[in-house]
DNA sequence: CTTACATTAGTCAAAAATTGACAAGTCAAC
DNA sequence: GTTGACTTGTCAATTTTTGACTAATGTAAG
């Protein structure tokens, strides 16, 4: 999800899988990887891309992590639930 | 979180770490590592637990899974609006 | 068709993380 | 000071992840 939305901002913005990957100070096998969700970007890569396509942080983070959520909760029962009981419990923390 | 409810289950059924670590088939130490949330509980240790303590196996799995989404998003920014993307996403695949 | 370039697939060793097991430690009650 | 319940620490072995490289595929232009 977070590769889909990286890739459709870089194509967006005309630019090659090399392009970006040299911004993100890896090759190109591993960005097409990443945008097709087969490799994990890391924290940092995402906030380079937010900078390189001029997006919000926050966004493109948000969006990195629910990505991370989803990947290891997918497969399992209770899904919901317990992304629902995970949230209760995250605000109540706050 | 899960550790703590199983330590109550058990201590309500006056149990001792090494009778349920039985159970598990694994160690005194191992047990108290899970309870106190040192190490993770494996799934089949959940649904034995669940067994064992008389309770829904969907309840204890439910917050199994719950402890381990909160484990890799807190220290994270962004953990509720991540969270809360999630189910929404969660919710749409379904 | 053949070249040139973009992207994807495959492989693999090295690094990192997780696991299971054991020994030794604390602590309280007796 | 011994016993029993629990905890802490350590460690090798297994498993997973990572980064890098090479080969394959696709595709448009000449």
């Amino acid at each position: 999800m977070i590769g889909v939305k990286i890739r459709q901002l870089r194509e967006a913005k005309q630019m090659l899988i090399r392009e970006v990957a040299a911004q993100l100070k890896t090759d190109t096998a591993m960005l097409s990887k990443m945008e097709r969700g087969e490799r994990p970007f890391k924290k940092e890569d995402i906030i380079v891309l937010a900078n390189v396509f001029k997006q919000p942080k926050k966004e493109l983070l948000t969006l990195w992590l629910a990505d991370r959520i989803l990947k290891n909760t997918s497969n399992e029962e209770y899904t919901i639930e317990s992304i629902q009981l995970a949230l209760k419990i995250a605000k109540e923390n706050t």
